[in-house]
DNA sequence: GTTTGAAATGTAATCGATTACACAGTGCGG
DNA sequence: CCGCACTGTGTAATCGATTACATTTCAAAC
C-alpha cells in the first residue's frame, strides 16, 4: 500500500531523459528546450517527486538553512524579530533553525556546532555574548563572514551588526523627561553583562550630566529587563527618602511592572512619577495609562539582519567590510510622562 | 592559510583505523575496545573533526530536525511554548526549525514540504488548520504518525494532540463570575475559524444556559485574540444600552486592552465591569489591576508535545493509538473581578 | 595445540542528488 | 560540402558518512 519515495531516476525514467536533465530542469530550467522541460515537469507531477534535501545538501555543500540564536525565546521582544527574519528567509527558500541561547550550552558552542557540521549556512545572533576566540576559530574556517549580530553585539568581536540607535534612544528619553521639568531621574538597568544595558545606562549618565543633573547612587537600580525586576525596582524607589520624580527603564517590561507596583502602593503615574520605557512592545500602547517609550522597529531590525546575511550567503566574493547599521528609534509620547509634581 | 574541513577518512588515518571504526566510535562507542576508542577520540580532537550532517542524514535517511509550525511567531503566547519545545529537542540532539504559518503558503503545504523532502523528521503544529486531504497524503507516506498538534487541533483530522482543558477553563471563568453574582456576562471571542475560539465560546454559552442566564446577541463580540480587537470590543460594550457587568475574554491580550480602553472611557475595573482573560501570559500579573484569568501551562504544553513527538520518532513500532492529552488549567483570581455594581 | 565462538575491525556498497566532461545535433559562413 | 560554434542532453564521478558482510583476533575449552 505504501509506495517508496520517488527518486530522481524515477522521474528521469518516466520523462524518458537522464537524471542530469531532471536535475537541470529543477535548478536551471532555461538551459533546457521547451519540450523536454515540459516533459520533465509533467513527470515530476505524475510521480510526486520531491528533491531529497540531504542528498542535495551533501552534493552542493550547502544547508539551505540559517540559525537564529535567541536569548530567551519566551520574550515577546525577540519573537517579533524572529518572525520577520523568518519571513525573509522563507521567501528565499531557506529554512530557519532556532536555538534558545539560555540553554546550558554557550552561544559560542552552538554557533560553531551548526556552522561546522553544515547544519546551517549562516547565523543571526540576537545574543551579544560571543568570545573573541570563537571569532578566531570561525575566521580560520572562513565562516566568520556568515555570522551577523542583530540588536545586541559584542565589542570583543567585530562582526556585521544591525542594531537600534540605542544612544539616541536613551538621549531622547532623558531629554524628554528633562524638558518636562524633571531634575531627579532614576534608571532601572538591564543585566550588567548586557551590551544594550551598558550603553543605555552610560548614555543616561552622560545625558544627565550634560543637563547638569546629579544622580544619587540609589537612583540607578540594577535590573535584568524582566517584569519581576520592575516590581522590585518600584519597591526600592518607593522606599527612598529622596525620591526621583521620573524613571527611565531599560525595557518596557520593567516599566510596565514598575508602574503597576507603584500604583498599588498609591503612587499616581504620571502625576507623582513619570515613567519612560524602551522597546515599544505591542502591549505598551494598550495599558492604561499608555506607556511613553522609545520605539525600536523590531520588524525592520529582523528584516535588515536577514537581508544582510542573505546577501553574504549569496555573494561569492568576500567583501571584507563589516557594516554596522543603525535602525531608527523614536520617542513615543503617551501618558506615563508629565511634569513633576509641584510645577 | 585555510585548511579544508577534516573528513572521517582523515580521522581514520590519524588514528590508524578504518572509517568504519571511526563511525562506530561516534554512534556505538561500546562496540569498540577501550584502546581504539581512545585512539579515535584523540584523533577526532587533534583533527577538529565534526560529522557532516548532510552526509549522515543522507545515509541514515533521517533529518535530526523537527519543524514547529507557529501561527504568528510575534505572539508571546506561542513563543514560550516554542521555547520549551526547543529545550526538549535540544537536549535530545535534534534541531528545531520554525515556520510562521501566517506566511502566504498554507500550513498543509509547509508540513508536507518539510516532511517529504526530508528536512524534518516530524512536525509539531500549534496551528489547527490542516485539511483532511493532507492527512490522507501523509498517511499514504506513513508520515502521519510524525505529526502532533499542540494547543490547537483539527476536528477533521485525528492526530495526537496536546491541549489545555479548554472546556474546563471556560467553565471556571463563567462559574467564577456567576459566583460573584453576575447575571449579564459578555464574551469576546477569538477568530471564528479557530478551534479554541469555538470551544471557548460554545462552553461559555452552555454554561450560561446551565446557570439560567440569557445572553443578548450583542454580548457576544467577535474578536481575533489580538490587542486591537480588545479595544474595539470595549467600545462596543460601552455603547450598549443594556450593558453587561462582566466580560469573559478569549485571550489575555483581548482582556488587557479591553480594560485599558474601558478605563479610558471612565469605567472602573472591577467595580463597574469585571473582566476574566484566558492564557495567563506573563504580563497578566504585572498590570494594575492585575488580571483574573485562566492559566494555561505553556511550558508544560510545549514539553508534552515535544516528548510525544520524540517518543514517536524513536519508537519503531507504529502504535496506532492517537492520544489526546489535556494539560490542566486553573483559575487565577486577581483583581479584575468583583461582585457586580449595586450588590 | 587445535578448535570454536564471540568480539573487534576492515572492505566496499550505498544513500540521492549535482555537475564536469563528453558527445550529438543544428544552423551558418565560406 | 565542410568546419565551427553553440545548444541540448547523457555518462559517470562525486559529496561524506553508515553499515552489511567479510575477515581477523583472541580467549576459553578441549
Amino acid at each position: 500500500m505504501q509506495m517508496p519515495k520517488p527518486r530522481i531516476t524515477d522521474v528521469a525514467q518516466v520523462a524518458g531523459v537522464s537524471t542530469a536533465t531532471v536535475s537541470r530542469a529543477l535548478t536551471q530550467p532555461d538551459r533546457l528546450s521547451e519540450k523536454t522541460r515540459q516533459r520533465v515537469f509533467d513527470a515530476i507531477r505524475t510521480t510526486g517527486y520531491r528533491v531529497n534535501r540531504a542528498a542535495r545538501n551533501l552534493r552542493t555543500q550547502r544547508a539551505g538553512a540559517v540559525l537564529v540564536l535567541v536569548p530567551n525565546l519566551g520574550n515577546p521582544f525577540f519573537s517579533l524579530i524572529l518572525s520577520s527574519i523568518n519571513d525573509v528567509f522563507a521567501a528565499n527558500g531557506y529554512s530557519v533553525l532556532v536555538f534558545d541561547s539560555q540553554q546550558p550550552s554557550a552561544p559560542d558552542q552552538v554557533v560553531s556546532d551548526y556552522l561546522f557540521n553544515g547544519s546551517a549556512d549562516g547565523v543571526i545572533t540576537l545574543d551579544g555574548h560571543m568570545s573573541a576566540t570563537m571569532g578566531e576559530t570561525l575566521k580560520n574556517a572562513d565562516l566568520l563572514r556568515n555570522v551577523v549580530f542583530c540588536c545586541e553585539w559584542s565589542d570583543k568581536l567585530l562582526l556585521p551588526s544591525i542594531r537600534s540607535d540605542n544612544p539616541l534612544g536613551a538621549r531622547l528619553a532623558v531629554d524628554h523627561l528633562v524638558a518636562l521639568g524633571h531634575r531627579k531621574i532614576a534608571h532601572v538597568t538591564g543585566p550588567s553583562d548586557n551590551i544594550l544595558a551598558r550603553v543605555r545606562r552610560s548614555v543616561f549618565e552622560d545625558r544627565c550630566a550634560h543637563h547638569g543633573l546629579s544622580i544619587a547612587p540609589d537612583w540607578i537600580i540594577p535590573g535584568d529587563f524582566t517584569l519581576s525586576c520592575g516590581a522590585r525596582a518600584a519597591e526600592r524607589l518607593i522606599a527612598l527618602a529622596d525620591r526621583p520624580t521620573a524613571v527611565f527603564c531599560a525595557s518596557d517590561e520593567i516599566a510596565l511592572s514598575l508602574i503597576s507596583r507603584a500604583q498599588q502602593a498609591g503612587l499616581r503615574v504620571p502625576e507623582d512619577l513619570s515613567v519612560v520605557g524602551f522597546d515599544d512592545i505591542e502591549i505598551a500602547g494598550h495599558v492604561s495609562p499608555a506607556l511613553t517609550t522609545i520605539r525600536q522597529d523590531r520588524a525592520l531590525l529582523g528584516r535588515m539582519a536577514a537581508e544582510e546575511l542573505l546577501g553574504r550567503l549569496q555573494s561569492d566574493p568576500s567583501p571584507h567590510a563589516v557594516p554596522i547599521s543603525f535602525a531608527p528609534v523614536e520617542l513615543i509620547t503617551r501618558s506615563t510622562t508629565a511634569p513633576p509634581p509641584g510645577r
